[in-house]
DNA sequence: AGCGTGATCTTT
DNA sequence: AAGATCACGCTG
């Protein structure tokens, strides 16, 4: 399949979450190392009037990506652990973004064994800290583009609307009634989750 | 259900 | 300068 061109990612950030399920998001590595997962479940987090977005206050330095251009990833760390990888959506200087909770692995599944330290196949990329550390992908990654050979997303088919389900947002406490997350029905490497 | 772990943001 | 929060994951 194809790449993912800019603008694929030039549309409302919450439709943006939606039509990344299913598409294969690809990292190369150096020695020939190609690591690929399928996109199982995505969360909208958007500008000012969004109370969870990191951006809701206005520019800073941790926030400064999600205000470049869409296909760009943002990548931030939290809890002390964590990395977490969210593509950017809205034109430039407006802030918007996708954060990527889940993947199925589709290809390295050997190199991401080893990151996880765990060979239970639906315990590698099923929540956004686990995908990033599957993918090796930590701050130095803040600001690259989807558009180079080290980075980018293939298309697939759009999947059947039957097939995605939406839900709140996990793990916030301010705007929590937004119905922002989406996930691809059943798929076993979706991320635990009380609200389904 | 409880806690580690450290950057970032808010409040003093 | 100090305190709170945090788009989480692991153990128990």
């Amino acid at each position: 399949m194809e790449r993912l061109e800019k603008q694929f990612y030039e549309t409302p950030t919450l439709e943006l979450a939606e039509k990344l399920l299913g598409k294969i998001f690809v990292r190369m590595l150096p020695g020939n190392i190609r690591l690929k997962g399928r996109i199982v479940e995505t969360e909208a987090y958007l500008g000012l009037q969004d109370e969870a977005c990191h951006a809701w206050r206005g520019k800073t330095a941790r926030n400064q990506i999600m205000f470049q251009a869409p296909g760009t990833m943002y990548v931030y760390f939290t809890y002390g652990n964590h990395y977490m990888l969210n593509i950017v959506s809205e034109p430039e200087n407006s802030a918007g973004a996708v954060l990527v909770r889940a993947m199925e692995p589709v290809e390295g599944v050997q190199f991401m064994q080893k990151q996880r330290g765990t060979d239970i196949f639906t315990n590698l990329m099923s929540g956004p800290g686990k995908l990033t550390q599957a993918l090796a992908i930590d701050g130095s990654c803040n600001g690259k583009e989807l558009f180079d050979d080290e980075f980018f997303i293939e298309n697939a088919s759009p999947l059947p609307k039957e097939m995605i389900g939406t839900s709140i947002r996990v793990g916030i406490s301010r705007s929590r009634e937004l119905p922002w997350r989406k996930f691809i029905r059943n798929n076993p490497h979706v991320s635990k989750s009380k609200v389904t």
